[in-house]
DNA sequence: TCTATATTTCTAATATTATCGAAATAGAAA
DNA sequence: TTTCTATTTCGATAATATTAGAAATATAGA
């Protein structure tokens, strides 16, 4: 059972889709994703997207900013990650929010909450 | 199966986040949801987000250009209802994303691409 | 220390977005 | 036609975002 989201979560979450709102970012998301969940260093990024270092930095910034992405130091790199729950969470607002009207979309919540111990054990 | 996201799509998806990437705008969409799929008339939405007739007019263009929302014309009467299919299309966005870091989210998608069938059919 | 690489910050220009009062339009009904 | 209500468009301003070259900072290694 999940409660009616507070103004400050509305607000949060309309600034994570805002923060999702451009083709830059939305595929800077997809690539954090993609490789979850070692992430990917910025000049990596860089040379995988075409998109300048302070314009990227721009972008990285906010996403962090909005806590869409995580950031570890190794030596001169900075490796970028996804920051997963924070994606499922979004997922699960925009599926309840949808749920209000289509009773047929099936997800399993509880496989959604407990993802924490997904993290590290992704045997791929 | 689904097919990897083409550029167009990535862009059209971002567009849609953007969309929803205000407060205002998240709310009526929320607002539109709760009331799908009836939907609203803009002055009962002004009335309940007390949002001035021409900004919520620029949002709710903003949302239509996006293909968000659907309007109709009833009479003086411009009925909003948020368009499911896109919402849909949004989430199993999201969803596949999602899965490719994370295996342990299960949803069915055949019920989320057949929703065409739960307009109009709505027993609460 | 000197150099090399990774990344950010500075600076600034341009573009887009959000906001809203006032005026205009559209439809219904008297 | 006149009036009433619903909604949009106009016009203008302020705020925010995007972009990116150049300079600065941070870390590692020779």
């Amino acid at each position: 059972m999940k409660a009616k989201p507070t103004a400050e979560q509305i607000t949060r979450y309309a600034d994570m889709f805002s923060a999702m709102g451009t083709e830059a970012r939305l595929r800077i998301m997809q690539l954090l994703l993609s490789a979850h969940p070692e992430g990917l260093v910025v000049s990596d990024i860089q040379s995988e997207l075409s998109i300048p270092n302070s314009t990227l930095s721009h972008h990285l910034e906010k996403l962090k900013n909005e806590g869409l992405v995580h950031v570890r130091r190794e030596g001169t790199f900075l490796w970028y990650t996804a920051n997963t729950d924070a994606l499922t969470e979004l997922l699960i607002f925009l599926y309840a929010e949808c749920c209000t009207w289509n009773k047929a979309i099936k997800m399993d919540k509880s496989d959604l909450n407990n993802n924490r111990n997904i993290e590290g054990d992704n045997n791929e």
